[in-house]
DNA sequence: ACCTCCGGAGAGGTCAGACCACAGTATACA
DNA sequence: TGTATACTGTGGTCTGACCTCTCCGGAGGT
């Protein structure tokens, strides 16, 4: 005899409460910067022990859907959206990722950025670009806060764009390279040229001209990048490993053969 | 009295699990496939209880770094990297993502990553490409079999482009969309189209032409966004309501002040 | 009236150990 | 020989107690 299903409340607890708080979330009832009841009062609430609901929380916490606080509460995410920023640098070493394909992989992210912003970007996200232009030309003295403006700079470009798919994988990339990004400004000396980029950057978007913005980011980058001395895939020396021929396995990835 | 730090192996368990196990996969001990020892013995070893280690596993797992398979063992991930393709239906749900926003990144992805790939594609992947593109026009009378062999062949090209990052992103981008393209596919009737774009973009890649493997990747998802009757952003009545002026509150987000 | 310090309340973090459920394999029985 | 059945190894869940962090408000000193 099969032995039936106790409950049909089942399906490994973790997704138990994964799906209730989605569910939550979808019908408006938990929204961004919410919180939620307190672990011991909502494991009762949900019949599972406090260890399991535990174990979902985190679940959700570890793909930034969740904010936990120690000793406050545990909050639904509300900042910009990110995929896994922590788990980049693990990545990272998994997939041995270098750091000329992040720039390539900003590059294109950020030109198309760019050039969807200068689409569709509203007066709001004009005046806002422009103060930081002014903050960048203001701390140009002092490398720590003009990276902090570059960032606040491309982060309103995001926005601008209209697509908050493109901007949460753009911010994903970039928290990535900030570590490395801060060693290098710190000596640079040219902080001047890369504000006037900046400045002419914003022009393009005000300007509603797609291409010249795109074209203008992808200028920028490139000189970003030769300054931060990362070279570009000339050559590529053989970073295989990865590659293997064919065996590019169904069942094991996302491609479910038909049920 | 500041109270100085107990041990000194310290830092929120969870981190110092996941700290410890990144080391290992830096260092090469630990590699894509290998299994880690049992959770009670694991635990002892470090010196921590097993329901901490769980946490930190947990939260490994969450991100695709680690498989856990119930009654045999945990593991390193192997498969193709892929950034919480799980947590993305959360992200849209809370970040309000839109069909037209994924078509629109995955048509700037691929678009590039077929100029990467007829850039740096090997003769392995030519093969192989081929191959797919074989079974793709062998299978323009099964729906089903026709959309696996589509998807295999936008992997293949990913793994062409030389550019893990690139290639983890589209896998997300991809694996999102794979649900709507099923029911859609079911239906379509000029499979035979789509079949011949795939082989003429498999000739621009063998011809080793970027700007043409390009252009006909971005026509081929024209097309296909077209057929799944995805609206283009028009018009973009208003989806706001994240777009907050000003306020990119500094210290919350990945910008932290120099210390 | 104001500031500082202390302690309690609320909430998350960790721990220990028992027990459940699943996968794979060895073993007994027909 | 083949098919149940039992065992073993490993992850999953449950309890319930205790630790630590934040926040806040009241007691006491200035």
């Amino acid at each position: 005899m099969p032995r039936m299903k106790q409950d049909l409340t089942d399906t490994h607890r973790t997704m138990q409460v994964v799906n209730h708080i989605r569910a939550l979330i979808e019908s408006g009832t938990l929204q961004p910067g919410d919180k939620i009841p307190p672990e011991r009062e909502f494991a009762r609430t949900l019949n599972i022990s406090r260890a399991s609901l535990r174990t979902g929380i985190g679940y959700l916490a570890a793909m930034g859907v969740m904010k936990v606080r120690h000793g406050v509460g545990t909050f639904v995410a509300d900042g910009p959206a990110e995929f896994g920023k922590a788990s980049f640098s693990l990545m990272g070493v998994l997939h041995g990722f270098q750091s000329w394909q992040m720039f390539e992989v900003r590059l294109i992210l950020e030109s198309n950025l760019a050039a969807l912003a200068a689409e569709r970007a509203k007066e709001e996200h004009h005046t806002a670009l422009a103060e930081e232009v002014a903050e960048i030309f203001a701390s140009i003295d002092s490398p720590s806060d003009f990276l902090i403006h570059d960032v606040l700079f491309h982060r309103i470009l995001s926005q601008a764009s209209g697509n908050p798919i493109l901007a949460a994988l753009m911010e994903t990339i970039t928290s990535a390279l900030y570590d490395k990004r801060r060693k290098t400004v710190e000596r640079s000396t040219d902080l001047r040229e890369s504000a006037e980029m900046h400045r002419m950057i914003y022009r393009a978007v005000r300007a509603r001209d797609p291409v010249e913005a795109r074209r203008l980011m992808e200028q920028h980058l490139r000189m970003a990048q030769t300054a931060q001395g990362m070279e570009r895939p000339t050559a590529r020396k053989t970073i295989d490993g990865i590659t293997r021929p064919r065996t590019l396995r169904l069942d094991k990835g996302s491609v479910p053969s038909r049920p």
